[in-house]
DNA sequence: TAGAGTTAATGGTATAGACCACTATACAAC
DNA sequence: GTTGTATAGTGGTCTATACCATTAACTCTA
């Protein structure tokens, strides 16, 4: 019986560093549970069976493993595995940024009225969420939402990404951005951070909500997320206080 | 020269495993942090010097810094060094906690003081939804919550369960309302749902947050249930919005 | 003085090995 | 059948070490 030279390399792990080992791993492993190769509840390979697999030390595994639980793709149990988990209730959240599909829920018409659609700047705390230069360029879309032809909202996004110029040319009073997005320039919104405060109207929204200044609002940013974990928008939305509720479901 | 038959044990890590050494250390920094020791900004010990100072593994150490880390009590810049981080009130809406776990997590000294503790009959709204008939008894348990002795919300719970009556004997002053479900009525709060919306203070509550009338505020209202799926807390809340700022995270 | 190179310190990654606590299973003893 | 017991596999913790990438301070040079 011969040895192999070197051990066969397992596909996908390349050691001439473009990126952590770890983090290679960890991708592999998010690509077989988001494919459905592996469904929730199943055993993941053990630890020591992933280290020996890819030639990897143990720790190197279980660095991979870790981040994959805290972001709760997998959980570990003592004595028995590590498990693919299931997906989770807050997945159901399509409420809170399908504005369209929330509308129409409630039994409402939505429609959008696009008030600026151009090129800019990208401002620091934007360009810092989006992972770019400040000073880059940047589409910016403001829209103002509305349901039953009644304003609802004014949404500004912020979006970077190859080939984001052509987003100029397309008419967001008839599709809606995600769509264009999934469709024509393969960007599928997969994740998104959410924040939402109380504030009050500004004078800039004031005249397109039909509120008066100063009248109660909620305030969202987000951070939207493609396929592959790139930011690609930057949100930033008013919502009129006395019109519009966010519903959550926790676990 | 003779070597001490032990090596000085440092103030607070016990080698004799009652809890793993990490997390002896990790509790021993976010005290630092918490008790202002360690002030916003500041540099925190390198993860070399603190394996030094207590004589564990630099591995060790940085795994307590981790955990810190992914509580957004402290960040990391390389080559630099770690520092604390400022104190943000975002609260996570992608977990259920409690006021009292979710103001620890950010350093903060939770307080409570009770407003309102009595026997009272449901309202329609809340008797629909914690399944019941109008008019039936609920505890009703009015709370001023606070972070460092600074107002933050003011939270009515109404509760109904088997024994709710004991309740009213309860010092939720001290005790958190969940801890106590958890260990003496066999409550444990496995989901919720709840909703978030835009309002103006009221006068009720505008002197307890000290804010001033119509100033904007959070305010939600949550069902809570328990491990069985029973609806037991109605819970309405409002939120300084000056102060609070809720975090979703989407996938 | 301005710039370029050096150096020391930091966090980031990776390895190899060790022992513990817990779980499931197989098998022997009752 | 039931009850232990041994065993192997798993995740949990910990050590010791090594090298890399980035940062900041210092030093030397033009």
């Amino acid at each position: 019986m011969v040895e192999p030279l070197s051990k066969p390399i397992m596909a996908g792990i390349d050691r001439q560093h473009p990126l952590p080992i770890y983090y290679q791993l960890k991708e592999l492993l998010r690509e077989k549970i988001a494919t459905g190769v592996w469904k929730p509840g199943e055993l993941v390979p053990s630890e020591r069976e992933l280290s020996e697999s890819y030639d990897i030390s143990r720790m190197t595994a279980r660095q991979a493993l870790n981040e994959l639980v805290s972001e709760g793709l997998v959980y570990r149990e003592q004595g028995r595995g590590t498990f693919v988990a299931e997906p989770k209730l807050v997945q159901r959240l399509s409420r809170l940024t399908g504005y369209t599909d929330d509308m129409r829920e409630r039994a409402l018409r939505p429609s959008s009225r696009v008030l600026r659609l151009e090129m800019v700047e990208a401002p620091l705390h934007v360009a810092a969420m989006l992972r770019i230069q400040a000073g880059a360029p940047v589409v910016l879309l403001e829209r103002l939402r509305l349901a039953d032809e009644i304003p609802m909202a004014v949404e500004t996004s912020q979006l970077h990404f190859n080939g984001m110029e052509g987003l100029l040319q397309e008419d967001f009073a008839r599709n809606s951005l995600y769509n264009v997005l999934t469709t024509k320039y393969d960007i599928t919104p997969a994740r998104a951070e959410q924040q939402i405060e109380a504030a009050r109207c500004d004078q800039h929204r004031q005249g397109a909500l039909q509120v008066e200044v100063g009248a109660p609002v909620l305030h969202t940013t987000r951070v939207t997320f493609d396929q592959r974990d790139r930011p690609f928008e930057y949100a930033d939305s008013v919502y009129r206080g006395d019109r519009y509720i966010f519903h959550v479901e926790l676990t």
